[in-house]
RNA sequence: GGAGGGCUAGCCUAACAGGUAAGGCAGCGGUCUUGAAAACCGCCGGGUGAGAGCCCAUGGGGGUUCGAGUCCCCCGCCCUCCGCCA
């Protein structure tokens, strides 16, 4: 979230920004609620001060020996009108904190202003592959190989779920095991994360309350199941002041992914290219504020440099400020080029949240040149099932079976075919 | 799930029988010093304010009371045991 003072004195800032990223937030009435609310903590602090006064009298006239028992019974009245005034006061503060959460955060200055067309390609790598045999999808080539069913978890889980089977199987562990290990070789501290979480850990890093409707909750016990390891990785240090000497702190996390994509019925059914529950490998940086920036693009060059060693052409994209999530400042996707599907597919999102996450998940740091909210940066290094549709159709030869990328085999015990 | 013990600031530790959170360590700045250590001084939870100040803060939320770290209720987390369990 956003500095509220910053709101306060940057209102036309803060309405062009929620206008390019097409919030539905109601900003005026924030700035309504928001004055009523101050008005009334005004009104009750100082009648809050007056009872402290009143009581300190009453305390020393006690230890003076004094009689009290009026200036006791003086109080009672006062005491339920500031009860009162208290109930207003919190009514308030829920009604604007519920608007408040829903405030997103500012695009970045450089962010292209308008729709998903206004994205730019700011460089790719590689040529699109052209095959020299009809590309072949990879829900086709997958189910000729028996490596991916569809049926089974259709079955047991209904649409959006993934069988995977034997070296494709493998092949996706290999994926996970040679990710982590590349980001634990560039200073990436490796983390094992819970899968479930508290609604709070959810508003800290920005998934509620807006896109409540998305995630997965288990009732009973009020947790959601993650849609991402930045939950789980940004919340690590939720409620905590990071010393200045520490920053900046990098985490990679392997996790599965939960998501209910409410509202994308009907996008994507067939393979693997939109699941409900779907693996990914993430990376987290906790940056000092005046780091953030070139932290993104280091950040971005991690994610991009897995695409590079294993040989799959992809683009760039600087996305517009009507495709930023709710709580990005600024984001690259990575598109991979994949020849089956005849589509670039996003495989990494790379995004710096400046201070708004962490404002909300009370991440601070702290040190000789000052203090304040530290910046979280994340991006997926990479997510699975794009991956391994992008290897699969790149990787096919015109028999049906498919090329290892060479920096996997040792992953597979030197094996450099599937099929 | 059951029983018991705990939770005070970055860490450690006080607060009688309810009277408005005391100290220590670490850290930061300074004095002194060739430099360091020691010693001494100041700062050292959050909000608001130009400032004096005011408000909030003892795991979280309620209640009783003029007044709650302290008394009552609900919840969370940690520790020890029992039960269950991969």
């Amino acid at each position: 979230m956003l500095d509220r003072k910053f709101l306060r004195e940057h209102r036309d800032l803060v309405a062009a920004a929620v206008a390019a990223k097409r919030e539905a937030v109601d900003i005026g009435a924030y700035y309504e609620k928001d004055a009523e609310r101050r008005a009334a903590l005004q009104e009750s602090e100082s009648l809050q001060a007056e009872v402290n006064r009143a009581n300190r009298a009453i305390s020393e006239a006690k230890k003076a020996g004094l009689d009290t028992a009026a200036a006791i019974a003086g109080m009672r009245a006062t005491g339920q009108r500031l009860k009162e005034l208290n109930a207003r006061a919190a009514e308030l503060d829920a009604e604007v904190e519920a608007l408040y959460l829903r405030i997103p955060n500012l695009p970045d200055a450089g962010v292209p202003i308008g729709g998903e067309n206004a994205n730019q390609v700011v460089r790719s790598w590689g040529e699109p592959r052209r095959l020299d045999h009809p590309a072949v999808p990879h829900w086709d080539l997958g189910a000729e190989l028996g490596m991916l069913d569809v049926e089974a978890p259709a079955r047991m889980s209904g649409s959006g779920f993934s069988l995977l089977k034997g070296d494709l199987a493998r092949l996706e562990r290999a994926l996970i095991g040679w990710f982590l290990d590349t980001h634990r070789a560039a200073g990436y501290v490796e983390v094992a994360v819970p899968y479930l979480v508290s609604p709070a850990a959810m508003v800290g890093t920005g998934q509620l309350p807006k896109l409540a409707e998305d995630m997965y909750r288990c009732q009973v016990d009020d947790l959601y199941l993650i849609p991402t390891a930045e939950v789980s990785v940004t919340n690590i240090h939720r409620e905590s002041t990071l010393a200045e000497s520490d920053l900046p702190i990098r985490y990679c996390a392997f996790s599965p992914c939960f998501r209910r994509e409410a509202g994308a019925a009907g996008k994507d059914t067939r393979g693997l290219l939109r699941m409900h529950q779907f693996h990914k490998v993430e990376i987290v940086h906790f940056e000092h504020p005046d780091r953030s920036r070139e932290a993104h693009e280091e950040l971005t060059a991690q994610a991009e440099g897995l695409l590079r060693k294993l040989e799959l052409p992809y683009r760039v994209v600087l996305l517009a400020t009507g495709d930023l999530s709710f709580a990005a400042s600024r984001c690259y996707d990575l598109e991979v080029w994949s020849p089956g599907v005849g589509q670039w597919l996003e495989v990494s999102s790379c995004s710096s949240f400046t201070d708004f996450q962490a404002r909300r998940a009370q991440i601070r740091w702290k040190g000789a040149s000052g203090k304040g909210f530290v910046h979280t940066l994340n991006g997926s290094g990479l997510a699975l099932p794009r991956t391994l549709v992008a290897i699969l159709e790149n990787y096919q030869t015109a028999d049906g079976k498919v090329l290892v990328p060479a920096v996997l085999r040792p992953y597979l015990g030197g094996q450099d075919v599937i099929g």
